[in-house]
DNA sequence: AGCACGCCGACT
DNA sequence: GTCGGCGTGCTC
């Protein structure tokens, strides 16, 4: 056997747990390979593009079928050593193949094999003409004039970007304004924004101080911080004063959001106070411009990158802070295929690239409360509002034996008619979109089921159809009972839609708006009514989760949540947890500037202990004794568990790949196995689901018993009958 | 995940 | 006699 031999060892984006052995190219001397450059290799039928993860001098696999490299894409990896070992740290943890871990790693254009080479980005600039032209002059222009307007504004030439980020459709505008020599185009060299400049900051209250001056003395290591305060008590504010002090040192930070929805408005809040080169990454970009930013951030191009989850691997030049907004949001998860959770990966990265990892919230997850008490995170506390704002006032309004109109009581129709005449706006929240939840008969008492799933359909009358949530099937509204023809088809329950109609009958004049994924399916929807809301054009919001998150409402003072029990008594034990987060979420969309706010939670349990404790004596309170239950129960985070789901279109397959998987697996006495049985929603889409729970009391022991199971399932002869997944730390036991 | 190979039913 | 169903196995 030849000792000179050299033998690539490379992960490709197939789910398959096991590396792949190639030839090295004849035109490069394989040691100038160096591991995370990516590679054209054939595979299979055609080509795949593959990451480098090592390279040996021997092979298990008979030297007559190694292939070789077909190409070498990048000259140096794209990942810095400390990224790649997260990256190979996080396939194992999560026990997910190193390809596809790689693959979530990148951007998409980079995924396919794309160069990894940076347009040079157009910059605009106004000619001499162009700066002293009266907008006014171009009134029959009005895309021009709005373009001209925005230009004479700014300092610097304008990247192209971030006209996309302001206006819509300006490229013909700029067309124009091109030939009338009043705008002309710049290359990128001729705009070093590499000078900082520093918009007015607000003079941080003294718990603010306090927070900033803690992260900014950490600046230079790894530690984590859980900035824990309520709505407008300035998480904002301290984030933008360290991430200040992190431009200082010339270095870079990474801000992760948990939705696209609330990345303009923190982008625009930055860019006011920060004259740095700002980028932002989400789904709604198109692959090249993700490609564009991801490699921006790895050149150094730019100072500070929002995303989403999918943004937590963007590659650092000068690493100096990563922070993580709304810590406790489950969107950090994700949810499919490589179940990472953002918060917890980047703590890691943190580690790796030591800097310090800033995760704010006002409802923090238990796991990072229990990470406080455990030492392991730093807990900076900002309890007051800041200006002078009240918090809200929260009362839980008992309707047991109440008449209610469409599922409003009368007490709260009269406070709402109060407000009102103050010209004050109120906030109705109901997380269930739709007229009416189910479809019954009145004669014999047939429900509206759909066909594909294990739950019934929700009726829409604006559109006239069933329509099932979970995937998404759709039906004629029937006018009459499909089996016994004469009964007479009643809606029950409660939906957005049904209380926006109920709304328009009790308090007729007064304006309306509703918002739900069905009324803001259109692009611009939401940011309209938003608009509107805070013009004060709207006298009643009335919508669902998307109301929760980060918008908000200055002249709302009346926020009611219509009904709270739902979430009490969920199979699920992180739904107490979620419950009281909501709660405390849309709470907070009350009560800003000086008007003090007012949160009515209509219930039905009104001394369940869940909700007395978090309305007498608040979130924290609530989370302590939620942490003392989880603790008697041994649930996480006092034990670990990892989940695996099985779902098939044939009924029995997923049993039987259970009971397959049962005869291989050695008992453990660590591990428990808890199942299998079927999910709470047992068929869903046609596929009918099961779910096995292994539980244990120490994490090493958990991932050393899924270190033999993850080839048992690959080798059991059913995989190719069902579907299957493993989700380690499951935050969604559906 | 793709994709080919391979062995049993209704058709030019 | 063939076209094609999806069960099974492999991809260096």
């Amino acid at each position: 056997m030849r000792s000179h031999l050299y033998i690539l060892k490379v992960a490709i984006p197939v789910p398959v747990y096991r590396l792949f052995d190639y030839l090295p190219p004849l035109d490069l001397d394989p040691k100038t390979l160096k591991p995370g450059i990516r590679l054209t290799v054939p595979f299979g039928k055609g080509q795949k593009t593959a990451f480098l993860i090592g390279i040996d001098s021997n092979s298990e696999v008979l030297s007559a079928k190694l292939k070789r490299i077909e190409a070498v894409l990048d000259e140096r990896p794209l990942l810095s050593d400390r990224d790649l070992s997260l990256l190979h740290w996080a396939a194992r943890y999560y026990h997910h193949p190193l390809g596809e871990v790689f693959s979530a790693a990148f951007p998409v254009a980079l995924r396919q094999g794309k160069p990894a080479t940076i347009k040079a980005e157009k910059f605009y600039v106004l000619t001499e003409k162009g700066r002293l032209l009266n907008p006014e002059q171009l009134r029959r222009a009005p895309k021009q004039q709005q373009l001209l307007y925005q230009l004479q504004t700014e300092r610097d030439a304008v990247p192209a970007s971030r006209l996309n980020a302001i206006l819509e459709n300006w490229r013909p505008a700029a067309k124009a304004l091109q030939d009338k020599q009043l705008l002309r185009l710049e290359g990128a060299a001729a705009n070093a924004t590499t000078h900082l400049t520093f918009n007015s900051q607000l003079h941080p209250n003294p718990l603010q101080q306090e927070a900033i001056e803690q992260v900014v003395c950490a600046l230079s290591r790894f530690e984590v911080f859980l900035l824990e305060g309520v709505t407008g008590s300035g998480k904002t504010e301290v984030y933008m004063q360290v991430i200040r002090s992190v431009l200082e040192r010339g270095l870079q930070v990474l801000v992760l959001l948990p939705e696209i929805t609330l990345t303009p408005q923190l982008e625009q809040r930055f860019r006011q106070r920060f004259a740095v080169p700002i980028t932002v990454s989400h789904s709604k970009l198109t692959d090249i411009q993700r490609q564009q930013a991801w490699l921006g951030m790895q050149r150094g191009d730019y100072a500070i990158m929002l995303g989403t989850r999918s943004a937590l691997f963007t590659p650092l030049a000068r690493p100096g802070l990563i922070i993580l907004d709304e810590e406790h949001d489950a969107s950090f998860k994700q949810q499919e295929g490589f179940r990472f959770s953002a918060r917890d990966v980047a703590v890691v990265r943190g580690k790796l690239l030591n800097v310090p990892v800033l995760l704010g919230t006002a409802t923090p997850s238990l796991e990072s409360v229990y990470n406080v008490e455990q030492g392991r995170y730093r807990l900076l506390h900002l309890t007051e509002r800041a200006g002078n704002a009240a918090p809200p006032k929260m009362l839980l309004l008992d309707i047991r034996n109440k008449r209610m109109q469409e599922g409003l009581s009368e007490s709260l129709i009269a406070e709402m008619h109060k407000t009102l005449a103050k010209n004050e706006q109120v906030l109705l929240f109901l997380n269930r979109r739709g007229f009416a939840p189910t479809l019954i008969c009145h004669g014999c008492g047939w429900v509206a089921r759909c066909r594909r799933c294990e739950a019934n359909m929700v009726v829409h009358y604006d559109e006239s159809l069933l329509r099932c949530h979970h995937c998404g099937s759709e039906q004629r509204l029937l006018p009459q009972c499909p089996e016994c023809e004469t009964g007479q088809l009643t809606p029950l329950g409660l939906g957005t839609e049904r209380v926006e109609k109920a709304l328009a009958q009790l308090f007729p004049g007064r304006s309306v708006i509703r918002l739900d994924r069905d009324t803001t399916q259109r692009k611009g929807v939401l940011e309209d009514a938003l608009d509107r809301i805070n013009r004060g054009e709207v006298d009643i919001v009335l919508g669902t989760q998307m109301l929760a998150k980060g918008h908000h409402f200055p002249n709302v003072t009346l926020v009611v949540m219509l009904e709270v029990d739902s979430g009490l008594f969920s199979i699920d034990f992180h739904a107490s947890e979620k419950l009281a987060q909501m709660i405390v979420q849309v709470s907070g969309r009350a009560g800003r500037a000086e008007k003090p706010g007012r949160v009515i939670l209509q219930t039905r349990k009104p001394d369940h202990p869940l909700l007395t404790t978090l309305i007498k004596e608040g979130y924290g309170r609530f989370a302590r004794s939620a942490l003392a239950e989880r603790r008697l129960a041994e649930l996480p985070p006092y034990s670990f568990q990892a989940l695996l789901r099985v779902e098939a279109t044939d009924s029995a397959a997923p049993l039987q790949f259970f009971e397959q998987l049962m005869q291989a697996v050695e008992p453990n006495r660590t591990v428990r196995m808890l199942g299998p049985v079927p999910a709470p929603m047992s068929r869903r889409a046609g596929r009918y689901r099961y779910q096995l729970l292994l539980q244990s009391a120490t994490r090493p022991e958990l991932h050393r018993f899924l270190d033999k199971l993850m080839p048992l399932i690959a080798g059991l002869k059913l995989t190719r009958k069902v579907r299957w997944s493993l989700d380690v730390d499951p935050v969604d036991l559906y």
